[in-house]
DNA sequence: GAACACAGCG
DNA sequence: ACGCTGTGTTCT
């Protein structure tokens, strides 16, 4: 392995001289925690370090200048890009061996130790990862180490890339993007998976505004209620109304109440179990001590990582099997609906809201070719309304609101492989009283009219019989598998929701860079985008965010049309 | 430290 | 039912 440590602008010098010709780059970074001290970087030749300590403001702009015009390579290259992108330096495109191997899912793991082992057979020394890079002296170990991660990268990429190109696509998915070009990526899940690292790096960067007066506000009043709530409590009964165990036996030995049974035997006390005795006062009280007990924990959890008046929440880019992303630190994925007001755009700011409509069951619709379904979302129908005449018999104008709900319950159930029983307990969590018998009726003539569903159903239950699972592929081409019923009905369906939404992102993105356009990308939860901008652009930014997603929903879905809600406003709410 | 129960979101 | 994360309790 060769490798230069370059300190000087001499040294920089050389290093453009050489890799001006290279088209692909692989780089990595050693930084001290909070400052970038080494940049990594090789094309076929060999390896250059850039100690910016030493090269300071000239290594910026030398790295800057280099990069805006290279496809680079890198192993979790959202951790190096946030350091990058601190000193505006922006790759033309990138390539994440890391996310290549969470695609191709061979392992569990996708460190670049054990995708290294697994694709290279070579056995990778991280010891120094952690060492001191700070210091003005760097050891001869230290080099060697920084330079071997590139190396490591450099031999993972013609790998991977190979292995990706293999995977089978949808032939009218053709994506024709920077990197498609530079890399010669043909697979589109993974071309929209690479170019989404620099966006999942943004988003980690730009943070959430929240109301810190408000959330102060809110956080005392919480805290003193729920103080309250449980002393009273354990003073009167002698029992923690927090220990499921301790309320289980309490509830059914001292209160003589009938409560189900959990998996492992335990007294269920959760909200369902309850709920059936809320006329209780005991039980009206332990509902009304967790309701606000779960508000205070997502309080606290929001104050704990505050910096000045923003969270900067962490997002797994495919934080499930199905492609999703997930967050953390705080989660900003699953903030109760009416706490999300306390996230307020900054002065002069204003959110733009986007979501989705609707947009699982048009997947699905998309997805199994249901004929019946298709065309209702064509002619612009209500599609609740519309399965519950269905399945009521009744003209859709004569249709109750309790009537639509249960409709909406048979809609999204399906989507999950709902059983008779199944949809029983769901319609009494509607509030709607709905015997096991008159479930099963119900169901028997949804799959009876929208035949394509049942067919799907059927097909997927042969082939898990057969062979013991079910593979497939979302719409954009994403592999998954499946070994149950409700996963394999699932996973194409809430995959190609994250294929969706991954790619309206990306498009706003480059919409927003065309026109000029400041505005972040502050959180996206599943099927919802939101985003921050001076309040003088926000009009301009609400259509050009409908636009993107629309012209993503028309990508990936063929016959059915994607409906899209946006609105704009101060805080995160809804109208 | 792992496993479970619970509860928030999509 | 499907996919997550966070908190707290209880078990090993």
């Amino acid at each position: 392995m060769r490798f230069e440590y370059i300190t000087s602008p001499e040294g920089l010098l050389k290093v453009k001289e050489k890799l001006s010709p290279e088209a692909v780059l692989f780089l990595d970074t050693e930084t001290t925690g909070d400052r970038l001290r080494l940049v990594q970087l090789g094309g076929q030749g060999e390896i250059f370090l850039l100690d910016l300590f030493e090269l300071g403001e000239r290594g910026v702009l030398f790295l800057k200048e280099l990069l805006s015009q290279k496809g680079v390579v890198g192993h979790n290259l959202k951790f190096d890009l946030k350091y990058l992108y601190r000193y505006h330096i922006e790759p033309y495109a990138v390539f994440d061996t890391m996310v290549a191997s969470q695609l191709l899912a061979e392992l569990d793991r996708h460190s670049l130790q054990s995708v290294a082992m697994h694709y290279l057979g070579q056995v990778l020394d991280k010891s120094l990862q952690l060492s001191d890079w700070g210091s003005r002296v760097l050891t001869k170990a230290q080099l060697e180490y920084a330079a071997l991660d590139v190396v490591v990268v450099r031999d993972l990429f013609p790998i991977l890339l190979e292995k990706l190109n293999q995977c089978p696509v949808r032939e009218e998915i053709l994506l024709k993007t920077r990197t498609s070009r530079v890399f010669g990526l043909q697979n589109p899940v993974a071309i929209v998976e690479m170019a989404f690292v620099q966006e999942v790096a943004k988003l980690e960067l730009n943070g959430l505004p929240v109301d810190t007066q408000e959330l102060e506000s809110v956080f005392r009043e919480y805290s003193r209620k729920v103080q309250r709530m449980i002393m009273d409590f354990i003073s009167t009964h002698r029992v923690d109304p927090m220990s499921p165990k301790q309320l289980g036996e309490f509830l059914t030995r001292r209160l003589g109440l009938d409560l189900p049974k959990t998996e492992k035997g335990n007294v269920s006390t959760d909200d369902k179990a309850l709920s059936e005795h809320a006329h209780h006062p005991v039980v009206r009280h332990i509902l009304e001590i967790r309701a606000s007990k779960k508000i205070l924990d997502k309080l606290e959890e929001i104050r704990e990582n505050l910096r000045g008046n923003r969270v900067y929440p962490e997002f797994k880019q495919i934080g499930a099997v199905t492609g999703r992303m997930a967050s953390s630190n705080p989660n900003v994925q699953n903030i109760p609906k009416d706490l999300r007001r306390i996230f307020k755009a900054e002065e002069g700011n204003l959110f733009v809201i986007a979501d989705f409509s609707q947009i699982e069951l048009r997947i699905a619709a998309e997805y199994v070719g249901e004929i019946r379904m298709i065309r209702a979302f064509q002619e612009g129908r209500d599609l609740h309304r519309y399965t519950a005449s269905i399945l009521l018999g009744k003209r859709e104008e004569d249709i109750t609101k309790e009537e639509r709900q249960l409709a909406k319950a048979v809609n999204f159930g399906l989507i999950y492989g709902i059983s008779a029983k199944g949809l029983s307990q769901y319609a009494a969590t509607y509030g709607i009283d709905l015997p096991v018998e008159e479930a099963q009726a119900i169901r028997e003539r949804f799959f009876s009219y929208f035949e394509g569903f049942r067919d799907w159903h059927n097909r997927v239950k042969e082939e898990l019989k057969k062979t013991g699972k079910s593979s497939g592929h979302t719409l954009l081409g994403r592999s998954y598998v499946a070994h149950t019923f409700p996963d394999a009905v699932n996973y194409p369906i809430q995959g190609t929701g994250a294929d969706l939404l991954k790619l309206a992102v990306l498009m706003l993105d480059a919409e927003l860079r065309k026109e000029g356009i400041p505005a972040k990308v502050v959180n996206l939860v599943h099927d919802e985008i939101v985003l921050e901008c001076p309040q003088e652009v926000a009009q301009e930014v609400q259509t050009l965010l409908e636009r993107a997603m629309k012209r993503a929903g028309s990508i990936i879905l063929k016959r059915v049309p994607v409906e899209v809600e946006v609105t704009v406003k101060e805080r995160w709410e809804k109208e």
